[in-house]
DNA sequence: CCTACCGATCGGTAGG
DNA sequence: CCTACCGATCGGTAGG
């Protein structure tokens, strides 16, 4: 064994990540991970304060990136048209749920076991990421570039089916993530240009 | 208290339905079941054989309000085109999901905690329903209705955005079952039809 | 539907 | 990082 001590917290992180996924939060216990780790559960506590501390750690590392990934494209493409700003948020969502499946998955399933304050402010995070996505949309629709009846619907519409690339992705698969996230957005877009807004079939 | 003990069983797969929502199924005791229904955890056992009858009940229940639905879609439409057809599955779908949100969150979120075999039959159900979806996209795109580079990528994007409505979902929205089923349909629609295939921004 | 109870397991602490 | 252990809680059974 040549382990090396350095990060083990490192490695604690990675592995309650990969379990917290597998099994979720709850049906995950401190003895499963110690098992992973070839140590005692008891063992643990010299590394972390307690279980929630893990969950904390991968929900609010995964929402820091999500917004760093929107903010720069927010800047890098301050007066672009909304159709552009719109895809490169999409593009750049689908990268950060790729970089890390796993961790995205607990970030999307498991944030709910967050107790308070941290659940509060969790979720606010989380609306203010999807204000972000409505203000886009709200900006191309006044510009006639979008045509939708509901911007509430159509964020959540289109949040729901670039998160949920994670249940799906496979890095072997025949896309990577950027034409995957093209794809999606492309998808998007239209749906969002071209609406006949026909009510009944 | 006119309480009559006719279905019992049934005042029991409710509260369990609303419990394994709000905290999920790991999370969720016999205990806190028993709680809501004003008994002892014990008395439960009358009723249930075990916690994850109750869960298999939710969860192949839901399975079968799909199937029914896409089936009898699939029967009506026989001759109409892929459009048709894939906009009266999705309002259907969307349908079932408003319908039973709580069942439908369960559904979707608590399956894998099912075990073996039930749980392999489950994933294959699911498998089956997707590709009944993904049918109807081949058939819309060889009959050139739709354009798309990946089948299987475009009904993952499909049963994404679909399945998300059970987590925002408000029967006391403006909008009612049909009517932000019929507005899904037209973003997907529009999308599958006006493909621009542009890779990069 | 209840009382009484089972063995297993939980997250976590004390003290080295 | 370990041993030894805590009180709490788990799903479930026996027997009424």
């Amino acid at each position: 064994m040549i382990a090396t001590t350095l990060n083990r917290r490192q490695e604690i992180e990675e592995k309650a990540t990969l379990l917290f996924q597998e099994r979720g939060y709850s049906a995950t216990s401190m003895r499963h991970l110690a098992l992973k780790l070839n140590i005692e559960a008891a063992s643990l506590y010299s590394h972390i304060k307690s279980k929630e501390e893990l969950l904390r750690g991968i929900c609010f590392k995964m929402a820091s990136l999500f917004f760093e990934a929107i903010e720069k494209v927010e800047q890098e493409s301050k007066d672009s048209p909304a159709e552009t700003v719109l895809r490169l948020s999409i593009v750049e969502h689908v990268k950060v749920i790729t970089q890390d499946i796993s961790a995205s998955a607990v970030f999307l399933n498991e944030w709910r076991h967050l107790s308070a304050p941290y659940l509060e402010k969790f979720v606010l995070m989380r609306d203010q990421y999807e204000q972000k996505f409505m203000e886009i949309l709200k900006r191309g629709s006044s510009g006639k570039e979008f045509i939708m009846m509901d911007e509430k619907l159509a964020t959540q519409y289109i949040l729901s089916s670039i998160n949920w690339t994670h249940s799906w992705y496979k890095s072997s698969g025949r896309m990577n993530a950027e034409e995957i996230g093209h794809q999606l957005a492309s998808f998007i877009i239209n749906g969002l240009k071209n609406q006949n807004t026909e009510l009944k079939n």
